[in-house]
DNA sequence: CGCGAGCTTGATGCCGATCAATGCATGTGG
DNA sequence: CCACATGCATTGATCGGCATCAAGCTCGCG
């Protein structure tokens, strides 16, 4: 960053084929070659502090994002105030999709802690995808897997009551955690409560109780957003419901 | 299809280019060469009866289906038996989207009437798209629509109440017949109160009263599954939560 | 130190689930 | 043609889970 100046400040050079999340990012699965060409197409990272937009509701679709450090949270509202968490984001997860259909966006992108994102120029994507049928593939895997993503998350918000709600995203937390080396059983809330609720359609004291009852029933440790899992298989078990 | 008998009776030859659904269907906005080649990719129809399902999770994945007539439903299921339905398809909507990330389907596809599909085999579609960048960015539009709608589903879900879903629901579903040459006022469901609700995170039961309920308000008029919309700008009202 | 954002916990009420009975349309076989 | 079965829809009575309202509490920070 010293040693390159540029124009923005906040953009400078990246490269895929170096990245320590090509596993588990749009990479995953790319020969050499493609990779050497996916860093010409990832040219930029940007800085994204807490609190602050990464996109807007509405905002022109140029780009996609994947996530190289930090947490996002991406939410949509209606025209009367209403809105709704539809996921957080971590390492190596793309950003903007919903982009796509109307060259627009729309969802806002929040960063939730300080973060940075590499830039991904939509266009540029489509070209190269066009020359390495293994780039579109997995590019199209990736929108797929957010439509299967989001289809659990109807599962979830269609058929399951608070408990097994929040069981099922502590389980998809630690889970994702998991694959970036984090421990399975510690993890830090990077979220409010009101934003764990409003992505689970739950108001925030109800969060707050079912923490505080899973305390109780010993499957959990919960110190405000440090969380200690004691007893997965149990957590698990509620989800699948296993007490009915 | 009595001058063309073919190896599979239910496969016979179809053409997007003659289509009277490729203005609501994947051809959407090609130009004429790329339809020609569209026509060698959507080669054969395939025949749904109804109650029939066109694929299953866990199916192997290797084409996409544009619904020609008829309706459908999907719906995903957790181990444990719930169910929820994640969506309802008409003529000119693509079913199978699911099955790109993992080779796999994740949902069931059922058809709601006897209803006939084009077959899109997904490696030519993936080969065709690489020559046509207009076929390329409208299959990616209409993934990226797929995410957009399920994100609408989940706001729904998470902060909707009964009657609010089920005038979005209504809404929703006279406007995509409105746009297929359909009347915005009048309807027959092709679905069981049953699959609403599990659709809109409700009980059969609260569907019922409900369409119970907007008959006595006015907006409706409900016969069984013959529904007549009588006050539209009133339902749309219920939607945006003007009441509040 | 004191403020404020976020979290916890309690009391109460309501929306929608649940349980149960009846109604209505379609189809089948005697 | 009617009796009966079956699947779906309606309606009522009751119950429970979560929302709502309302205090306090905790912790980080100016």
């Amino acid at each position: 960053m010293t040693e390159m100046p540029s124009v923005k400040p906040e953009a400078f050079k990246v490269a895929c084929s170096s990245c320590n999340l090509r596993e588990l990012c749009l990479p995953v699965g790319l020969a050499r070659a493609d990779l050497d060409k996916l860093d010409t197409l990832v040219a930029t990272r940007r800085t994204v502090s807490r609190g602050d937009t990464l996109f807007r509701s509405g905002d022109i679709f140029q780009s996609l994002y994947a996530v190289r450090t930090g947490f996002f949270k991406t939410c949509v509202s209606s025209e009367d105030g209403r809105d709704q968490v539809t996921g957080f984001q971590m390492a190596g997860e793309l950003l903007g999709l919903d982009g796509i259909s109307n060259d627009r966006h729309s969802c806002d992108a929040v960063a939730l802690e300080d973060s940075q994102v590499c830039v991904i120029p939509y266009d540029q994507l489509e070209d190269l995808s066009r020359e390495f049928t293994d780039l579109q593939h997995q590019f199209h895997k990736i929108m797929s897997r957010e439509i299967v993503r989001d289809h659990g998350v109807m599962l979830l918000l269609g058929s399951m009551r608070a408990e097994e709600r929040l069981a099922a995203f502590l389980l998809n937390l630690t889970q994702r955690l998991q694959a970036r080396g984090f421990s399975a059983s510690s993890l830090i809330l990077r979220m409010t409560r009101e934003e764990i609720g409003s992505y689970l359609g739950l108001k925030l004291e109800t969060v707050s109780r079912t923490f505080s009852k899973f305390q109780d029933d010993g499957l959990l440790e919960v110190k405000q957003r440090h969380i200690r899992i004691l007893d997965q298989p149990g957590l698990q078990l509620l989800v699948n419901g296993a007490a009915c």
